[in-house]
DNA sequence: AAAATTAATGAGCCTTACTCACCATGTCCA
DNA sequence: TGGACATGGTGAGTAAGGCTCATTAATTTT
C-alpha cells in the first residue's frame, strides 16, 4: 500500500558520476547490444546490463520504459548503422541479374556478419506485437522495397513476366534467406554469402524470366557461341580467299 | 532454508476429483492448446491454465517438469494430428507441377486453417534451444522432405535442370509460405491458400525447369545453337578440306 | 550562495514460474 | 474388513527478475 518508503542512510556512497543524457544512454544501449546478443532477449538481465553500464537498475528504467523498448532501441540503432550507405553500392551495378544478385548477396552479408543481432531480430524482435509499429519494421520494409523495384523495372522493360504479385517475390527472396542462415544462426554450420546468393538469384530470375527473351547467362553463352561461329567463318572465309588467290578467282 | 512446510488444516475443501494419469494429460493438454492459442507462450499463464483444467499449479508440474515442455507437448500433440494422412492424398496426383502446388497449397491451408497454432510454432517454439531435439523439428524435417523428393525426381528425369542445392529450394518455398502468411497470422489481413500457391508454385517451378523443355520460346533457343553447331561444322569442314587440299592429303 | 534542475540511487513491490511436504482416494490382499 | 501401498492431487511457500518511486547528489541557473 504504502511501499517505496526510503530510509534515511548514511552509509558510504561510492562515487556518482553524472553523465549527460545523451552520453549515458548511448552507454546503456552498447551494454545492452552485447548483452542481448550474448545471452538473448529472455536470458539477458536488466541487472546485468545495469551492472556493465555502470549503473544501478532504476537509472535504466528512467531512460527505457521497459526492457522490450530498450530491446527495440538496440535493434534500430543498429539497423541505422548497416543500412547507411546501401544505395550507393546499388548505383554502380548494372543488370537485373546482377542487382539483384546483390540485394540477395547484401542480406546474406549482414547475417553473416552479425549473426547475434539477426538472431534478435528474427526470434525475438519480430514476434513482439508492435513490431509493425518500430523503426526496424519500417526501414526493413523500405529496403526490401528496393530489391521490388528492381523486378518491377524489368516487368516494366518486358525482361520479367508480368502478373506475379511482388510482395510474394519479396516473401520468396527473404523468407527463403531466413530460412537459409537459420543453422548458422544457431551455431550450426556455414555458409557462404557468394554461393548461397548465386543459388537464390539464379531460381528468382529464372523464376521470372520471360521465357525466351533472355535466359540470363544461356542467353549470353549463345551470343558468344554466336560470335565464335561468326569468327569461324570469317576466317574460313579468308582461307577461302587464299583459296580462290591461288586459283586465280580473285586479285590478291 | 526450511520452507515447504505444510500446516495442518481442517478447513472445508473442494471435492477432489481423481482421474487416470492418460485422462488428466489430455485434459492439461486440451486446456494448454487453447491458453497458448489465445494469449500466445509468454502471456499464457500456468496458473489460468490449471484454473480452466479444473486443477491447481502443481498437479501441471506433476505431469509437466516446466511450461516449455507443456508447450512442446501441445505443439507435438498438434502436429501429429495434421500430419495423419497426408501422404495418401499426394498418391492420387501425377505430374510435377501439380505435385509441387499440391504440397505448397496443404502447407498454406494448414496455416489458414490453424493460425494460431502456426503463430506458436513460428513465433515461439522455433526460437526455443531445444528445438532441433522435439519431435516437431522431425516431422517437420520428414515432411518438407517429401517436396524435395518430388524435385529430385524431376531433376532425375531431366524435367528441372540439376545444381540447385535442394536445401536451397527447401528454405524458398516454406521460408517464402512463411513470410507470406505473417500478416494473416497477426490478423492484419486475409490471403487464399489456391491463388497463393498458384504464384509460388509457378516461380519455383520456372525456377527450376530446364530451359526449353517447358517454356515454349525456350524451344527458340535450343534451334539457334543448333543452328551455330551447324555453322560450326560447315567451317570447320571447309577449313579441313582446304587444309588438307593444300597439304595434298587429298585430291581437291 | 541559494534555488532550481536534472542525474542517479537502491530498497522494496509484484508477478509468475516452480517446489515440496503433505493429504486423499483407490486397489490389493490377507 | 482393514491395513499397506501406490498413485492422484493440493496449496502454501520460494525464487527470480522486471519494475517503481521517495530520496539524495551533482550541476546549472539566478
Amino acid at each position: 500500500m504504502s511501499g517505496y518508503r526510503a530510509v534515511p542512510n548514511s552509509l558510504p556512497r561510492r562515487q556518482i558520476y553524472r553523465l549527460p543524457r545523451a552520453q549515458r544512454v548511448a552507454d546503456i544501449m552498447l551494454t545492452a547490444r552485447a548483452v542481448f546478443s550474448e545471452k538473448g532477449y529472455t536470458d539477458a538481465m536488466i541487472a546485468e546490463i545495469a551492472e556493465r553500464a555502470g549503473v544501478v537498475e532504476g537509472t535504466i528504467y528512467r531512460y527505457f520504459s521497459g526492457k522490450r523498448e530498450l530491446l527495440i532501441k538496440v535493434v534500430e540503432d543498429w539497423y541505422e548503422e548497416i543500412l547507411t550507405d546501401y544505395d550507393r553500392q546499388l548505383l554502380g551495378i548494372r543488370g537485373t541479374w546482377n542487382r539483384l544478385r546483390f540485394m540477395i548477396w547484401r542480406h546474406l552479408s549482414v547475417v553473416h556478419n552479425d549473426p547475434a543481432m539477426c538472431r534478435l531480430i528474427f526470434n525475438e524482435l519480430r514476434s513482439v506485437p508492435e513490431y509493425r509499429e518500430t523503426a526496424v519494421f519500417e526501414l526493413n520494409r523500405e529496403y526490401t522495397n528496393r530489391t521490388l523495384a528492381i523486378v518491377q523495372e524489368a516487368m516494366d522493360s518486358g525482361e520479367f513476366r508480368v502478373g506475379i504479385p511482388l510482395r510474394v517475390v519479396r516473401e520468396m527472396i527473404y523468407g527463403g534467406i531466413e530460412h537459409h542462415t537459420w543453422s548458422f544462426l544457431r551455431g550450426e554450420g556455414e555458409f557462404s554469402p557468394e554461393d548461397s546468393a548465386d543459388a537464390i538469384t539464379d531460381i528468382i530470375y529464372r523464376g521470372l524470366v520471360r521465357s525466351g527473351v533472355a535466359i540470363d547467362r544461356g542467353e549470353e553463352a549463345i551470343r558468344r557461341l554466336e560470335e565464335v561461329a561468326d569468327r569461324l567463318e570469317r576466317a574460313a572465309d579468308m582461307s577461302e580467299e587464299e583459296l580462290s588467290c591461288k586459283t586465280g578467282k580473285s586479285a590478291c
